[in-house]
DNA sequence: ATGGTTGCAGAGCAA
């Protein structure tokens, strides 16, 4: 099973770009964050035509989480659970089952800039939620794909240029430290795990601004974690670096990982 | 150096 995540920064503006990636990656499901868009306005029958089971958690203008998915999509969550005062659509949770069940939970962490502020309390105050529903889905010993935009720099290595990230939300070390509290909890992140000397990225995001994509300024913010369960089943990880380059690119690349499963 | 670019939506905000 082929478990891709994809911030694509607006559905309609990528729809082209997905859909060409969709076509070579082979992949089984795909987490997609910023959709920017209302469930009823998100081009369900464009990817049903394509066979994608889809099941979205849409908002308008901002945010927005969708999954996709080649096999049935069962026991859907929307919304992170924890806060039922929370607007913001960021998580979307289910399950699919090829050789055995996979629980798929699918995140859009808050930025959390400008710091200080009400946007960075909301980011730790997420993070923190969202540490306590990791809790309980390892508590279901079962293989848990936790994947998404993380929207956090887990260390100095994981930037082109991390002196440039210092007072940034996504770099601070409280951020990062909130981001340990959870993958200390048990998670493997596939990536590093699969590259663990790595002292340079791999990058899965590139600013618009500032060509920072000519330069290679990158850093590494879109992360895949692993319950126990699901590291066991580990084959393979990588990051689509060639679709930054592609016509009306997002500022993501897609990252993915292959369980047997 | 307080800029720079993009998407959604149709002005200004979020990133």
């Amino acid at each position: 099973m082929k478990i891709a995540s994809f911030n694509i920064n607006g559905i309609k503006a990528r729809i082209n770009a997905l859909t060409d990636w969709l076509a070579g990656a082979d992949a089984d499901v795909v987490v997609l964050q910023e959709i920017k868009s209302v469930d009823e306005t998100f081009p369900r029958a464009h990817f049903e035509d394509l066979g994608w089971n889809i099941e979205t958690h849409g908002q308008k203008g901002f945010n927005g989480v969708a999954i996709l998915s080649k096999l049935p999509l069962e026991d859907v969550i929307r919304g992170l659970p924890g806060d039922d005062g929370d607007e913001q659509s960021r998580y979307i949770e289910a399950t699919v089952t090829g050789a055995q069940a996979v629980r798929i939970a699918g995140l859009y962490l808050p930025n959390g800039n400008p710091v200080p502020g009400p946007k960075y309390d909301y980011k730790l105050a997420w993070t923190e939620r969202l540490r306590l529903r990791a809790q309980e889905l390892l508590a279901a010993e079962m293989p848990v794909v936790m994947l998404g935009d993380f929207n956090i720099i887990p260390e100095a290595r994981d930037a082109a240029s991390p002196e440039k990230w210092r007072e940034d939300a996504l770099f601070l070390p409280q951020s990062r430290a909130a981001l340990r509290r959870i993958v200390w909890q048990g998670w493997t992140d596939a990536i590093r795990a699969r590259d663990p000397w790595s002292t340079r990225g791999p990058f899965t995001f590139w600013d618009f601004q500032g060509g920072a994509w000519n330069k290679d300024d990158g850093i590494r913010i879109d992360h895949m974690l692993l319950s126990p369960q699901a590291a066991d089943l580990l084959e393979e990880t990588g990051v689509d670096r060639e679709a930054r380059a592609g016509e009306k690119p997002s500022d993501h690349v897609p990252v993915w990982v292959r369980l047997s499963a």
